[in-house]
DNA sequence: ACCTTTTCCGTTAACGACCACGGAAATTTA
DNA sequence: TAAATTTCCGTGGTCGTTAACGGAAAAGGT
């Protein structure tokens, strides 16, 4: 079906071009009755802006703002993600500038959201990692009108254009099944929680949560369960994991835990932890964690680059939620889930 | 890093746009001399044409040939997949036209591919189930310059710009794993295959032999995996299944041997079966199948098209190999593999 | 009635690539 | 040497959209 051209509707409507624009645009300066009339044929032309000429004659480039964290492998593999994809879309005019602050910093994240804003990039990516202070961020956003993207967390009050993650309960909850797979009652489980940053964190409950509801929609028996704050490696020494069958590590420090745990203890458990890092890596392919549940770093990058690219060049509809899939990664499957992007 | 248009290089070169115009298309009738300048300029100013321009003045729609089956849920999702991205290209010129086959019958593809390649399509997308024709098929696009993408199957020897799809393996290989978690001798399994046209296929024997390769990297029993022709229902009543406890199902039909066993049966066995269709679904849901491994067959199809999409009218490079996760989906991560398109 | 302001609309020149057309200069042929 | 080719290259129009600019007509002001 051929879309009606802006020259056409002209003609069809007794008008000029330039009038049309301006009905298009909405930019004022024309009579009521010949905006009807215009707006009308082109509805009923099936009218839809030329993407090519349109940006042929814009001739922009258009600047997105990166504001995530860059302390880990996680975020670097984010980043690589962003790259990857801005660099496909480098000659269609997409340009990604980096705002990377540190998580233990609020100030670092107020400065470079500060920065990234001052620039009037044309869309931001954002993990908005900092409860209190992301929404003013936004706000500041959807004044200027500029559309942003969740990556990793979302803040659905907050209005994004889009949500690019994963669904942190159900994770936990898929966790549970993994892990107590073959068991008719359930099986005693060690939640291990470092005391640092990772702990306050909203995503970790979540997962915790998730886990438990596994447990209590089968009746087992709650007291199986119980989270654990280490301080450090001594309480592995200590005899409280005596009984127990399974260590659920509800962030990226799995590997962390097989270390602590040392003298190849960890064989005596089922771990299941998040995140394909490198060191969570090595532990899966010797054998000490059993799961790990990915959560696609690289491709929340990309896609979150791309629905700004669809929004901005394109003017297409994106979709507002992205959900990863709960990837199970685990020794088998290692390879591939590592060497494909998708 | 702004890139130099023809206009410039024209101007720096002291000739016309018309003469960098051959030289960049080749279309001969300029002096090698010329020539050299042109594209000596050209490589010093970073050029690369103008996607925006090019399109607006070529102003054309891109026909992509559909050549797969329709038969069954799998492929029916493959072929929503690739409606949706040619609904969302759409305006980009791009246009899916399906030429659905029928597996059973040789004839209904050789057909099919005629048709489609009479068309002169700008691109295909392709599920090369034929083992003998479709190279035939691959020789003649090639033959014609006409790019095609591999979805499910790969025959690389055919020079695909792309293959979409899973490591077919791999999956059998994650899939013991799995079904063995918590054991350390390897338990009883046996494989079932239904009798039917999907026996001879190429992905099923690929998948059983990454079973097996499981238990022999472990030193298991060998013996302990049994294969298993099934005619009808009647086998499930004999008592070969006697100690078994493990039903790896290495295709589609879990649902169908869930069905078979009858009388809550299927509770005794572990099972694993492919594809997330609604049967197996719902067998995931009643807690009779286990593990579903998912090749995400919408995500195939829609990629198959974006990269053509690249190719064509983006003119950038493509991933010649996409390969989709291991994704194994559980009663409890259900939910996300659905509604998620990633 | 005349001047000023506002309202409304048409004209036009890009944006970069593409290619048909024609024509000048160089080369070959008669 | 003139005519006929061949080689090589420039011109100009087009794709659809955008927006600055200017101008005519209508409305308001004195």
């Amino acid at each position: 079906m051929k879309r009606i051209t802006i020259k056409e509707i002209a003609k069809k409507a007794g008008v000029s071009v330039g009038t049309v624009d301006r009905v298009l645009h909405d930019r004022g300066e024309v009579a009521e009755k010949t905006k009807k009339l215009v707006l009308k044929i082109a509805k009923e032309g099936n009218y839809s802006t030329n993407v090519f000429a349109r940006n042929l004659k814009l001739n922009k480039t258009y600047k997105l703002a990166v504001l995530i964290p860059d302390d880990n492998e996680y975020w670097r593999t984010q980043k690589i993600g962003i790259e990857r994809a801005a660099k496909e879309y480098e000659h269609l005019g997409i340009q990604a500038l980096f705002y990377t602050f540190d998580r233990q910093n609020l100030g670092s994240f107020l400065e470079n959201s500060d920065k990234a804003i001052k620039e009037e990039p044309d869309g931001v990516v954002m993990a908005p990692l900092m409860g209190k202070e992301s929404p003013t961020v936004c706000a500041r956003l959807t004044e200027n009108d500029i559309p942003f993207v969740f990556v990793d967390s979302n803040i659905s009050q907050a209005n994004p254009l889009a949500f690019v993650g994963q669904d942190t309960f159900q994770s936990g909850y898929l966790s549970a099944k993994l892990l107590n797979y073959g068991s008719k009652k359930g099986l005693s489980t060690a939640i291990i929680i470092y005391s640092d940053y990772d702990s306050k964190n909203k995503t970790l409950r979540e997962r915790i949560n998730g886990y438990k509801k596994y447990y209590e929609d089968r009746d087992w028996d709650q007291a199986l369960v119980t989270e654990y704050i280490v301080e450090n490696k001594s309480f592995f020494s200590q005899e409280k994991l005596k009984g127990v069958e399974i260590l659920f590590v509800p962030n990226s420090r799995a590997h962390q835990v097989c270390m602590d745990l040392g003298e190849g203890r960890e064989a005596n458990y089922r771990i299941l932890g998040y995140d394909q890092i490198q060191p969570n890596v090595d532990c899966l392919k010797n054998g000490s964690i059993d799961f790990i549940i990915n959560q696609n770093p690289q491709l929340q990058g990309y896609l979150s680059v791309q629905t700004l690219y669809k929004k901005l060049i394109v003017s297409s509809d994106v979709e507002e939620l992205n959900l990863m899939p709960l990837e199970v990664v685990t020794k088998e499957n290692l390879a591939y889930s590592n060497s494909s992007f998708y």
